[in-house]
DNA sequence: TTCGCCATGTAACTAGTTACATGATTCC
DNA sequence: GGAATCATGTAACTAGTTACATGGCGAA
């Protein structure tokens, strides 16, 4: 019997698997220098994180270490593709990241993703806009107003990219 | 001789103080209610974490208990005018904040937040600019591709509101 | 040769979370 | 009077940060 560890990746975890993948064989500094060329405008961890997160993954089995050199291990590429086929509602952020690695995983995974961050938005948009019709417009809601506006139309824009990425990725 | 503590506030204490600065006298439970009810649209702590919180308000005298209940004090409405008074450039998340209770400041602070928010805008849409016109749209840059995108059309929804915002504000 | 920057880390802290514990109140 | 749910908290954990330490190595 063996047993399996299901402790799930986190943020970081996931990124730096992924930039292994995408990138091969790196060290921990100049991982820190490819997180702030790339990665880094959607995820990006203290270079002090990356140094203590790579020995982790090694630990774990996820990353083999040769001298000061990690490369990602079958079982690092096998969390990552879970990680990377995980949909879960309401997590924005790690959708951008997800699309930003996509070519780790196949159109169809992005597509589900993209929908969910399409549903979300949606949800998001109809809760605004039934607080909008409570806005009075006076005292504190004249200040709220703006910040309504603001959350309505970048719902709109979710919904709009969403739609974007899904049609380009289904013309692939 | 006088010394005087100039610990800024974190998020989640200026949020609890503007709170009670606005609906007044308030018990950590009802706090947790008006929270979810409004202001935790763009803060939401954890309740533990509003417990825990506002004992230490009363610790450091920003806030007076009586009971269970809390009002803010006088240090705690000088310290929230500091915090709502100082501008820092990139701190995207406390401008909403900060215009969310934009009733407890005056519309020439908010409009200070909002110049700086719509330059750090403008800051990141140049970057995200450049970085465009290097993308070959091959290879994991036809994925980064949608990312950019997003993230100029995101920059320029965020000018378009900084600008009305100060627009309206200077109508008032 | 010494000054500074590159490369590699570690230690302490921070702001927050989740999960649990427990007395008071209300409802059936 | 028992069950649910309200109100109030605490303890342990988490994912990250900032600030510091330190050896090597290239340039003036």
């Amino acid at each position: 019997m063996t047993t399996v560890a299901v402790t799930s990746l986190t943020t970081t975890e996931a990124a730096l698997l992924a930039l292994l993948a995408i990138e091969g064989e790196h060290s921990a500094y100049d991982l820190a220098k490819a997180v702030e060329r790339a990665i880094g405008h959607i995820w990006s961890p203290a270079r002090s994180g990356i140094f203590a997160t790579l020995p982790r993954l090694a630990k774990d089995g996820l990353a083999e270490r040769g001298g000061r050199r990690y490369r990602i291990s079958r079982a690092g590429r096998a969390a990552l593709d879970e990680w990377l086929e995980t949909v879960e509602p309401g997590a924005r952020e790690t959708v951008f990241l997800k699309v930003f690695v996509g070519g780790l995983t196949t159109s169809d995974v992005l597509l589900e993703h993209v929908a969910q961050f399409r549903a979300d938005s949606e949800e998001q948009l109809a809760e605004y806009r039934s607080i909008a019709r409570t806005n009075t417009n006076r005292g504190h809601d004249w200040h709220h107003r703006h910040l309504l506006h603001y959350a309505i139309d970048r719902a709109e824009l979710d919904i709009a990219w969403a739609d974007g990425v899904a049609r380009a990725l289904r013309r692939r």
